[in-house]
This record gives structure tokens, C-alpha cells and sequence, in this order.
RNA sequence: CGGGGUGUAGCGCAGAUGGAAGCGCGCCGCGUUUGGGACGCGGAGGUCGGCGGUUCAAGUCCGCCCACCCCGACCA
């Protein structure tokens, strides 16, 4: 490709709304546009790379047996309602109406479509297992796009379904994609690490998330450095710090005037927070048979702990979850700051599995002033769910080892989901087993988003000067640089000659051909970040050489000229060879 | 959806107290340059986010709306 003709120029300056370096970077490299919130075009060089990135993907899912396929973006609205997501999911779901009134759904994901393929499709055990897979366009409307391409609105996903007879089929094809994952990212040049996860919005039985760390990240994992645990904050367990059982004492009204936080309460009456019990109020949209209902919720934790509101709407099987306001707290006759579990009615009480092993805690009185001591479970009031449901943090014991955890950001790149018999059920997907009965299909679910891995690999392999891509991710292998010179006529026929030579020797190659200055020249080859340059000069053909460089390397070399082809053949294996040194056997951690 | 911020040329920005829309980079033409973002001369490019109001006069003051960014809630 020649760069005087390339669609996308570079920019000198990013744009002001780019924060994260990847953003920065990817436009003012021209790799991306942005058209609305959320919504990017992918320019020539980026759609090369993620071709790239697109085809790694095919050849680690055809390798464990997976069959390419595409399934529509438009869905009918049935199909979702079906399976109640069209209840269940609100403004997240892209929804219009066709010429005929019709409800649609823009595909936020396909495990309808694919149940819908399966109960037309799959009849008998003898046709399953199958792994299928598309690379497709989805649409989310996030409520809050940010970070370029790392969090968007329209993205494109690999996304991959396993359709089994038997729960061990379900984990054989699960653990595949595991180790598919693992070579997927390492051959993209991104280290990642898989964590156990929340199910969301998909169901089903397990979850892990593969992790790219990196300070920008959105997600909150927990690290045990000693066995090797990890999670995702939204459902990392730990041991909780149990306190010596007291015999329980006579309930007593305090006085505690001004004193509305847990912090100001312990100071107060000079006992740790743990002595204490701290009341979050919330109202949760809970689905029963496709109808909505709004419950107000009363969640207790120990004062020394943070709710988790994952692991309580997992614990209330809610839809939703959002904090009470004032007003709906004083109407179920609760006092904000004064509240207590005890004496209320019409509300639905969770209180962490920690509490009723702690006893004699301080909590609200439900009057303004005042607080109980020595408040116990049991004695002076019961619960509708007791779940764990607080926040691990840093320095929180690890749940298998007891070893103290640590906590690091990460963006989660990839996904795999145990999803089970879900959508089958829902949309019944039977076929018949071998004992004549029929049975629902077990399901699989496993996503990688290609523009947040571009963006997370632009994240990870880029400097001061711009991007540095891995050679299996680069636009082209090779950027050739031409510096005329005074007299142009040698260096130009030079020039164009190598182009050729390189493109007929199947090397891909971006040749900056445009009439601009050296420096110019360097700094845009810099920036769009190819790994190898070759750059003819004058100065160069003086000795009958071109100079080379690797992107991610600081020396140049002088090669003759009749040699660079082959050399850049090495250079180009070479640079395969480091990123297959990274793909490794990952041992899979439940 | 809550909190904060920003909208002036393709990009980055300046335009106190209302009084003729500017700068740098980029772009077009001609010439000189040519190993790390060159120089001279000449040009093009704007509904100042939108609508309404105040005023003799609004980029500037007031109101409403919209878009985009950041923090949170939420999420691949």
C-alpha cells in the first residue's frame, strides 16, 4: 500500500476527548474515527488488524472443532421474549419496530438465535457435540461508553456456542475454549489471566473472565499470591474474620445524638466497627413469571464491611438493583442513619452469613438519636435471605488458603460461560438421548471482543513515540521509507523496485511514498507503529544499502540491498518466533 | 440515571468589562529544501453546538435543548 494514497492520515495532536494512550494513539495513528459516543469506524489499517486479530481467532476455534457460521443482527422481538431478556434487560437493548409494526431487537448477543438454530437443527444425540462460532456485530447501549475502543456501544465479537448432550461434554468443550483463550491472547501479544466471574446477564453455571491488567482497567480482581485464587471483585469470596461468640445480652437503648455514619457511631461509644451493624437500603426489580416488581430491600453487613451489590442481587435473584431514596426509606418507617432491622415490617430483610455469627452489635433504632446495643440475629429479629454478601478488599483472606489477597484493575478481554440448559429449556432445544427420553441441549457460551483486544493490545505495546504492534497484529510487517534526496532519480527507482520485490516476495509492506520531510516521515512510521523499517536514502545507496530497524528496538542496521528481502524474511520469522515462545498450556483453575 | 467539565476552521486552542472572528499545526498553489514533525510568498476554509430571549449591537449576558468527555451507578 502506498501511503500517499492510505484513507486516514495521522494528527499531530489527539483529539481532546482521548484520554487512555490506546485512544490517543489508534487516531492519531488513523487507525480509528469515532462517529458517535461508543461508535467508531475502523479505518484501513485498523481493519487490517483486525482481520488479524479475526483470523487468530478462527484458527484457535476451528482447531477445537469449531464451525464458522453468521447469524443476523436483526432479531424478532419473540424470540427474546421467549426467553424473557426482553422483559428481563432494559434500556441496553436496542429496540425498533419494522414497517409492519413489528418489535425487533438489535443482537446484543445470540444465544437465542442459536437455541432457535438448535430446536430446528439438532434431533438426536448423535449430532451433538457441536461447537459453533460467528464474528459479528453487536449492539449494547451502554449507559456509559468511554476509553476509545475499550468500552463501546456497536462492537464486533467472536462469539462461540458449544451444544452438548452430557454435562461432561458441557466441560470438555468448556475447558477447550479455556486453553483456546489463552493461545488466542498470546498470540496477539496480550498477557491475560482468567478469573472467576459473575454470570450476568447470560445465566448459567460458571463464568471466568480473561483479565488484561492494567491500571485503565474497569474490573477489581483479587489475587492470591500463595494458591493461585482469583476473582472478579463483583464475586470474590473470602474468609471472614469470625469474633468470639458473647453470650447475648439484654437489648439497650442509647442515646447517640448526631452520629449518622459507622465511623462517628465506633469512635462514639469507643468499640470497633466490627462491633457494629451497618444498614444500606435498596429497592430491587425482581421478575416473577415475566412481571416486574419493585421490593424494598433492607441489607445488613457488619460495620467493618462493604456491601457487594453483585453478590446481593445474585443472593435476591433481582433484575435490578439501585440504592432507596429518602423518601421511599421513611415511607417503609425506617430513619436513614437510625436504622434498624428490628420492628420492620413489609420489607425484605438479607443480612450477611457473618452476621448471625457476631453478636451484641450496636444498630439503628429506627429514631432519630438513638441506636440499640447489643442487638442479636435471632433474638431480635430474623431475616428473609441470609447470603455473603459484602465486598472482598484488599489485605481480605483468601477463601481457599487463608493467605491475605491482593487487589489489581484489569480489562476483561474475553469471557466463557457454562450457560447450561437455560435457552434450551426456554426455547425447547431437545433431542433424544440414547434411552429414547428427550432431553434439553447443554449449552456453552464463550465471547472475545475484537476492538477492545485491539485497543488492549495498542494498550500494552506502544512508547512515547506510538504503537508497536506485534508482527501477528501489525497492519503491514514492513513500513519502507523512501528520502529522495537532491538528485531524486536513483533513490526513487530504488525504491519503487524494492516495493515491488518486497510485495512479490508475499511481504506485506505500507511504502511512505509522499514528498514529505525526513523527520516527517520517521515520526508518522513511529506512530502507526509496523514492526520493521527499511528506509533507502541517498546515503544509503552509497554503500548499496538500506537501512533496517525493528519498531522495538533502538539500532539500525545497514543491509545491502540485494540482501534485505531475505533478511526481512528472517526478521519477520524471528518476530513469530518471540510472540509463539509466549503461547503456553495454562493449567485451568476452577 | 446522579456529580463535574467542554462545545469557536480538519486538529489543538485564544477571544476581560457586549462594539469588524483570531493564533499554531494541517490543507491548496508556486519556489527553495530533504536522515527525526523544514522555509518563503500567495491562498482556501466558520450557521462561534442548536433554538429562543435581552440589547441599537451577542462568540460574549439570560433561558431551554442537544452533543461529547471525565467520576460514580452499570457493563464484554
Amino acid at each position: 500500500m502506498r501511503m500517499s494514497h492510505l484513507f486516514g492520515r495521522t494528527l499531530r495532536e489527539a483529539p481532546a476527548d482521548a484520554e487512555i494512550p490506546s485512544h490517543k494513539l489508534l487516531v492519531r495513528a488513523g487507525f480509528i474515527r469515532q462517529l458517535a459516543a461508543g461508535i467508531f469506524t475502523a479505518m484501513p489499517l485498523a481493519k487490517r488488524s483486525l482481520t488479524k486479530l479475526e483470523n487468530i481467532m478462527r484458527e484457535e476455534m476451528n482447531a477445537i472443532g469449531g464451525q464458522e457460521l453468521t447469524m443476523p443482527v436483526v432479531h424478532p422481538a419473540e424470540l427474546w421474549q421467549e426467553t424473557g431478556r426482553w422483559y428481563q434487560i432494559g434500556s441496553e437493548m436496542g429496540r425498533f419496530k419494522d414497517k409492519n409494526n413489528r418489535d425487533m431487537v438489535l443482537a446484543m448477543t445470540h444465544e437465542e438465535v442459536v437455541a432457535d438454530l438448535v430446536r430446528k437443527e439438532i434431533h438426536s444425540y448423535r449430532q451433538l457435540p457441536i461447537l459453533i462460532y460467528h464474528i459479528q456485530t453487536k449492539w449494547r447501549d451502554d449507559p456509559r461508553p468511554r476509553a476509545g475502543l475499550i468500552r463501546v456501544r456497536e462492537f464486533t465479537m467472536k462469539d462461540s456456542y458449544s451444544l452438548d448432550a452430557t454435562w461432561e461434554g458441557l466441560d470438555k468443550q468448556y475447558r477447550a475454549h479455556y486453553q483456546a483463550y489463552f493461545n488466542i491472547f498470546h498470540r496477539s501479544g496480550l498477557p491475560v489471566i482468567a478469573v472467576k466471574s459473575d454470570v450476568g446477564m447470560m445465566g448459567g453455571q460458571m463464568a471466568h473472565e480473561f483479565m488484561y491488567l492494567t491500571p485503565i482497567g474497569e474490573d477489581t480482581l483479587l489475587l492470591c499470591d500463595d494458591c493461585g485464587y482469583s476473582a472478579n471483585r463483583q464475586i470474590a469470596r473470602f474468609k471472614k474474620h469470625i469474633l468470639p461468640t458473647e453470650p447475648p445480652l439484654p437489648i439497650e437503648k442509647i442515646a447517640t445524638p448526631e452520629i449518622k455514619t459507622i465511623e462517628d457511631l465506633a469512635n462514639f461509644l469507643d468499640i470497633p466497627k466490627e462491633k457494629t451493624a451497618k444498614a444500606v437500603f435498596l429497592i430491587a426489580s425482581i421478575t416473577d413469571n415475566n412481571e416486574t416488581i419493585d421490593k424494598f430491600v433492607f441489607a445488613i453487613v457488619r460495620g467493618d464491611m462493604d456491601l457487594n451489590e453483585t453478590k446481593l442481587t445474585n443472593a435476591l435473584k433481582a433484575k435490578e438493583l439501585r440504592p432507596a431514596t429518602e423518601e421511599e426509606i421513611l415511607a417503609v418507617g425506617a430513619v436513614p442513619g437510625y436504622a434498624s432491622p428490628v420492628g420492620l415490617n413489609d420489607v425484605l430483610i438479607v443480612v450477611d452469613n457473618i452476621i448471625p455469627k457476631s453478636s451484641n452489635l450496636v444498630a439503628g433504632a429506627n429514631e432519630e438519636g438513638y441506636h440499640f446495643r447489643n442487638v442479636n440475629y435471632g433474638r431480635d429479629y430474623k431475616a428473609d435471605i441470609v447470603s455473603d454478601i459484602v465486598a472482598a478488599k484488599e489485605d481480605d483472606l483468601c477463601p481457599v488458603c487463608g493467605h491475605p489477597m491482593h487487589t489489581i484493575r484489569g480489562i476483561e478481554v474475553g469471557n466463557i460461560f457454562k450457560l447450561g440448559t437455560k435457552y434450551s429449556e426456554a426455547l425447547g432445544c431437545t433431542f433424544q438421548d440414547k434411552d429414547g427420553k428427550d432431553k434439553p441441549v447443554i449449552m456453552g457460551s464463550y465471547g472475545i471482543g475484537s476492538g477492545r483486544l485491539l485497543a488492549s493490545v495498542a494498550e500494552e505495546h506502544h512508547d512515547e513515540h506510538g504503537l508497536i504492534w506485534p508482527i501477528t497484529v501489525a497492519p503491514y510487517q514492513v513500513h519502507l521509507i523512501i528520502l529522495p534526496g537532491k538528485d531524486k532519480k536513483e533513490v526513487q527507482e530504488t525504491a519503487e523496485r524494492l516495493y515491488q520485490n518486497i510485495k512479490e516476495a508475499g511481504i506485506e509492506v505500507l511504502f511512505d511514498d509522499r514528498n514529505e520531510s525526513p523527520g516527517v516521515k520517521f515520526n508518522d512510521a513511529d506512530l502507526i507503529g509496523n514492526p520493521l523499517r527499511v528506509t533507502v536514502s541517498q546515503r544509503s545507496l552509497n554503500k548499496n544499502c538500506v537501512e533496517f530497524k525493528r519498531r522495538d528496538q533502538k539500532e539500525k542496521t545497514m543491509i545491502p540491498l540485494e540482501a534485505i528481502i531475505p533478511y526481512l524474511k528472517k526478521s519477520i520469522t524471528e518476530l513469530e518466533m518471540e510472540i509463539k515462545e509466549k503461547e503456553v498450556e495454562v493449567p485451568f483453575t476452577d
